[in-house]
Formats: structure tokens, sequence, C-alpha cells
DNA sequence: ACCTGAACACCGTTCAAGT
DNA sequence: ACCTGAACACCGTTCAAGT
């Protein structure tokens, strides 16, 4: 008897390995994330995944695709670009729970089932909001662009700025010696660093603006 | 005399480790980057390279910062927009042959004194334009999520289609099964799987889009 | 000052063996 | 059908030792 409940637990199947990879690398992130602690996280031996994941990049394809399904679908909004703000929205929040994906969402070669009728149904809303099929082309690169984008700068600098921004301030400044980046120097402590300053306003400003510039060539194409 | 040219060759530099570790990774991806294969490259053990850099870390800082000084930093152009689709153009076009730095250029959290005078740059060309301070943040959070956004997606668009074109169509169709996928089926047969479609055209696209809106919005606040 | 050999504590993965 | 132990070919990094 290995350990107590060997054999009253019953055997391990792919979503449960997949739920603790998740979790495991929300917790320490992704560079922490090994098949041997992955194991020990589900109180089993390393080689024991490989019943459930054919490698470790079966294994990430399926964090991945798993992650998707935690954004919301755009919906049937009568508005297109409510419910593409409703879906940004969503997908920023996803990946602000999941930091280590971001890279990762966009760079599958083998992108899974839930992964591709999230972005079906993204397209669809466009197509039905009367874009045509170049138009949306552009509409789902400008938009997907800029939100995994943000999101990576986002993840950044959360990591940056680590627990306190007072001691955040200190070290950056101690970055900028003697007005050797002026501009940079200004934006910082005239703006970013003061209490009123929310980072995450920026992303609903770079949203409606890329938003209201779409509607306009809505019907072009 | 454990290699013909040993004593032969000067010693090595930090300058030389960075430019053969982004080689290295130019040729063969980040994944191939180790320490010992570096040291090969050089013509030396893992461990002397330990002279140069403090860690690995500190190795990636490095080629980062130098990928950064190969991108134009917005010049004096009479007209702002010009600028920064200058600087745009020439951050994807760095990117594009540097793929694998894409994800580490923005979550560094030791950005080094080219990529700090990069965005120094950027910020003072919006400042002379008549951008306001929190105006100028708005606009540098969505040019930078857009440029570093669409470069991750047309890196695994690169990769996902290999070399060969006609054999990736294969692929993605038969991931695509019983129009489950409509609306991309339809977008990647009617459009972008025909002759005459360019990936590349959706950059200046999305970012002329976003460049119209900022001008709007460059008196206010 | 720069480089090396040996060693340590890790990785992902295979495979034969167990139940 | 699922799990394990032992093994293989790797990692980054430290450290004492060489020149």
């Amino acid at each position: 008897m290995p350990h107590p409940s060997a054999e009253a637990r019953p055997p391990l199947n792919r979503d449960q390995v997949l739920v603790a990879a998740i979790a495991l690398a929300d917790k320490d992130g992704i560079g922490s994330l090994t098949m041997r602690k992955l194991g020990e996280e589900l109180g089993v031996e390393a080689m024991s995944l490989y019943n459930h994941v054919a490698n470790k990049i079966d294994l990430l394809d399926g964090m991945i695709d798993r992650v998707f399904g935690e954004i919301d679908l755009p919906g049937d909004e009568p508005d297109w670009q409510t419910a593409m703000r409703r879906r940004a929205v969503s997908a920023r929040e996803t990946m602000s729970h999941h930091p280590w994906a971001i890279g990762l969402m966009e760079s599958r070669s083998t992108p899974g089932p839930v992964t591709l009728r999230h972005h079906d149904a993204v397209i669809g809303t466009l197509r039905k909001a009367g874009f045509s099929i170049a138009m949306a082309t552009h509409a789902f690169s400008v938009l997907d662009s800029y939100i995994y984008g943000f999101a990576m700068q986002e993840a950044s600098l959360s990591f940056r700025s680590a627990e306190d921004s007072a001691i955040a301030t200190q070290m950056i400044m101690a970055r900028f010696p003697a007005d050797q980046y002026p501009h940079l120097t200004e934006m910082a402590v005239e703006h970013i660093l003061k209490p009123g300053y929310d980072h995450s306003n920026e992303f609903l400003f770079g949203l409606n603006l890329i938003l209201t510039g779409l509607e306009k060539t809505r019907h072009t194409l």
C-alpha cells in the first residue's frame, strides 16, 4: 500500500489532469509546471500522466483549449459592438486569471475544438452585422491582436509592479538615471504613479477606439 | 591544447555572447537555446558563459535589449502619424526576424537602456504632436498592444502554415469536420486560402484604423 | 581574468514490469 | 486499463581548480 487512498481512488482521467495542471500554472507559473510536480499534485508518479496526455505539448494544448472555454462567446446582443465588447472584456478577464496562457493561446499549432468554436462565433457575429468576408477578416485581426497584446502588457506590468507599488516606484526610478528618459519619467511621475491612475481603464479606451473605427467600415468592400 | 585556436582567440565578451545567442534562437528557436549549445557555438564550455552573463535570465534580458536596438526610433517626421507608422512597421519587421523575442519583449522585469530609450522616443513624439499626458498614455497603450499582439499572431500563423501552404490547407480542413465551424470555414476557403490573400496587409489596416482614431482625440483631455 | 571538469539537483520521456 | 521503477539523455548552475 504505497499511499492510503491508492486503491480507493478511481483512476485519473484527462480532464482531471488538465484541471490540476491549470491550477498549478496559476499558482506557481508555467515554469513550475513539470510532469513530476503535476504527478505529485495528483498523487501519482509522473509517468502515469502519459496514460492521459500524449506528451507535454499535448498537455499544454489541452490546458489552453480549456482556458478558451472560460471566455464568453459573443451572444445574441442586437448591437454587434456590445457583443464584441463583452467578449473582449471576458477574454481579458480570463487571461488575467491565467497569465501563463497568454503567450500560448495564439501560438498553439493545433487549436482545440473549444478554441475553434470561439473563433467561429466571433466571425459569425461580425458577418451577421454586415461585414463582408474581407472586412470581417480585418476586424477579427485587429480585435484579436489588440486583446492579446493588451493582455500581454498587462501581465508583464502586474508582474513588474509585484505586490507593493511604492517599492516598484523606487525600483523604476532607480533605473531612470538623471533624466535620461524625460518623457518616460514624466509619464510615470505625473500620471501613472499618481493615486488615481488605473491601468485597466486603458483597455476600454483602445477597445472602443477600434470598435468605433470598425463601425465606419462595416458596409464597405 | 584543447582545441586549435584556444589561445589564439581573444577572450569572449558579453556582446559576442548575446549576438551568438540571438543567432541561435533565430535559427533553432528559443527552446534550443541552452547554455551548453551556446557555449559550443562559441567554442567554449557552458560554464565559461557565466563570466559574461549572470545567468540565463540576464542572457535573455540582454538579447531582448539588443533586439530593441534594431527597431527604428520614430524620427523627426513633421507628421506624427507618419513617424508612428514607420516605427510600428519597423517593430513588426524586427519581430518577424526574431519571433522568439515577441513574448519576451514586453515581459522582461528589468528592461534595458535601449528599450527604455525606445519607449521614451515614442512618448516624446506623441507629446510633441500635442497629446496630453493622459492621451499619450492611452495612445502608447493601444499602439503597443496592437503591434505586439499582431506580431504574436503572425508568428504563430507562419509557424502553423509551415513551409507548404497546400499541406497546411489539408491539415486545417481536416480539423473542420462537417461544417462544425461554418464561418471559420467560409473565411478560410473563400478568402484566406485564396491565391491573392496576403496576411501582412492586415497589419496596415489595423494600424491606420488606430492612428485615425487617435488623431481625433489628439487635442482632447 | 578567463576558462574548465566534476558534480548537484533537476527536466521530459521510454520501456519493461507490475496489478 | 492504469500505474510504477529504473534508466536515458538532457537541463541550469556552483565551485574548486587550473592557466
